[in-house]
DNA sequence: ATTGATAATTCAAATCATTTGAGTTAATCG
DNA sequence: CGATTAACTCAAATGATTTGAATTATCAAT
């Protein structure tokens, strides 16, 4: 949400900090790992791979898995995360309500709780955020001491837009630098983002994404939104405010992307055929019953993925796009398997590792596990630097 | 192009590297700055911008420009990049030709050529390649044993994918690693990228993005390309292909976005009408002329870019979409003036600093100019880190 | 069973680049 | 003209990584 300065410099200091995120990414994602395998990895000697783990171990960080032999050699001794070293805070504010979950350093959360909002303002969410933060810490008392910050989703757009009071946009939010709010309030390094961006960094520390770094993910809030991770670090665009995919027009369509293919949509779609699908379970009930009128959006909206996927894949040549969010597993499987992929797409590659198009985590937390995989993952990953 | 590490380990020496770059981008980005400064900007001391333009000085990549005096304290040294320090060979590959140029450290093209090509083929392009490469070096002495690199350019899409053999792909290159193959026929490290990518570099080096860190670039070759640049960086996609907005459907219309915005696409229209443009100075005088048929043309071009403009501030969210490339010049300002900008978008702000959608450079050499910039942005910008 | 090769790990010293702190120079301000 | 401000320089200190030699533990071949 910064632009501040683009590059910085750098020093023993910031190395060892980069090291360490470095090594403690390589940790995650080999689930346990020997130092001179993380040593070759980084590309750094095992003294100081040595160095780092000695210091990670003495914060509580890692842990001592036993040896594990590999052929010949000394076995390497094995280091994994303790999951109990650290952990993430996810605040998500919605307009009817605030969401927390603590997630340990393996993403598992290990408390939520939910409040609800009447004031959307500024004052009264940053003091429910604070209150909030307070309790998720009396719960876990482990988690004392060991904050690695707090991951923060909002609905968007940040700033003054053209989609401004469009959707679920909250009131007096435009003008205050929430990030600093935030952190003042809850006394922690704070991120913010929104929640298709959220649900991404959720699939890529602790869902189908683990091993993908360059991914886009569809996510069902109210509208539709889209979040980007390219060599695994999120796309914000310049004010925060890229993936707005739902407000994208469907040209032959009348409207937007979004009024075809998401939540809202299928409510007003069974509304005006007089039947209530206020949550999840009610539509995957209506889903269960095969109800025509749920299948006829369907068709539709199977569709309108299948355009959506064009423009995706085509801008933006992921791995593989992941769906998402306040939808119904059933649901999310069906458009998945009948969306209509393009074949003129930069993605149709015979040879793909990763199908095009995949379900990821779902239910109405997503979005709340998310903002803290944002923390997560800036604590386990140091950015690419240029291979020279 | 790589996949490779996704994160390195840091250490003195590469710190040293990082910190030149940085210093290179800030003196580059001020014109001429002193010292301190610079240590601001980077946050590191005066006295590590002193060793380190004292090395650069040495390299002759910096030159004394004075004392500027401001306010109190002694004048600060200032320092600018001396334009013969450092070089950057771009080389474009395109169906009937290759295009050479050579920068020096401003941007500024010190030679240019072209070679008409008869066979795409891997072999011959690298020969040809290597041969313009040593012209360029006979025809600047003094770019011997500076040369920074070479950016290369060529027709996506890189790898087998479903838009193969839609466009102007080139035979034979499909299953090679090409930037290898170029490094070794050059002899100088590669950076291997698209057109619109390229061309988007070019606008960050020397063009209208220079002070412009997140911007999308609609670039028009054959087809329709868009480069994307994210915090001073381009975003290639998992395989180097993103941005094929060219192919992305543009439903009521029949079709993709690049058969109504294109070259292809005008010159196919002009013909259906009996005219020739074969080139951009015959579509410029039948712009002069305003022919009818050129200007129905246009009024659907400009609704198709206000469509691609939907599409890529929503999902971007950049400062600024800049249209350049193979067009002339007057074509490019219709276009921009034209276009319908959507009301519905992100990036509809009142109080925006820079126009939503704007000229860059245009005319045959703007991929060439940019290979090369890929180069200089290598060479003069440290990514961004985590700021802890 | 013994021996040699392989590979992880550790220790101590060396190296590299940045930071620190004191001192110098050159301008403005009162 | 002296005090203040700020850029710059020098030398020493610091912090982190690398280097190189030594140690330990396993496999493979005799």
């Amino acid at each position: 949400m910064i632009s501040l300065p683009l590059q910085k410099g750098s020093n023993a200091e910031r190395s060892r900090h980069r090291n360490r995120q470095a090594v403690l990414g390589q940790v995650r994602a080999a689930g346990s790992v020997g130092r001179a395998e993380i040593a070759r990895a980084l590309s750094l000697t095992t003294q100081t791979v040595s160095n780092i783990i000695a210091e990670l171990s003495q914060d509580g960080l890692l842990l001592e898995k036993g040896r594990l032999t590999a052929g010949r050699g000394m076995p390497a001794i094995q280091y994994a995360l303790n999951p109990e070293g650290g952990y993430a805070l996810g605040i998500e504010v919605r307009p009817d309500a605030i969401f927390a979950a603590l997630l340990d350093m393996h993403g598992t959360a290990v408390t939520t709780e939910r409040v609800a909002l009447t004031d959307t303002r500024p004052a009264g969410v940053l003091d429910q955020a604070a209150a909030l933060s307070v309790r998720a810490l009396r719960q876990v008392p482990s988690a004392k001491g060991r904050m690695l910050g707090a991951g923060i989703v909002m609905p968007g757009p940040f700033g003054v837009t053209g989609i401004a009071g469009m959707g679920s946009d909250l009131i007096g939010w435009q003008e205050v630098d929430a990030e600093t709010l935030f952190a003042e309030a809850i006394g922690l390094p704070v991120v913010l983002s929104k929640d298709a961006n959220a649900a991404a960094m959720a699939e890529r520390i602790n869902g189908v994404a683990v091993e993908i770094a360059s991914f886009a993910y569809l996510y069902f809030g109210a509208g539709l939104g889209l979040g980007l991770v390219h060599r695994g670090q999120l796309v914000h665009g310049a004010f925060g405010n890229a993936g707005e995919i739902g407000h994208i027009p469907w040209p032959g369509h009348a409207g937007k992307l979004e009024d075809a293919l998401s939540r809202l949509s299928v409510q007003r779609h069974l509304r005006l055929a007089g039947k209530d699908a206020g949550d999840i379970v009610a539509l995957d009930r209506l889903y269960q019953q095969k109800d025509p009128d749920l299948m006829a959006w369907l068709v539709t909206a199977s569709e309108a993925l299948g355009y959506a996927m064009a423009i995706v894949e085509n801008l933006f040549d992921p791995q593989t796009v992941v769906v998402g969010g306040a939808m119904p597993d059933a649901i999310l499987d069906h458009l998945v398997a009948q969306a209509p992929l393009p074949t003129v797409s930069v993605s149709n590659r015979p040879t793909a590792p990763h199908p095009r198009l995949m379900r990821g985590a779902s239910g109405r937390l997503t979005a709340t596990l998310g903002a803290a995989a944002l923390i997560l993952n800036r604590a386990l990953s140091a950015p690419v630097s240029h291979v020279s």
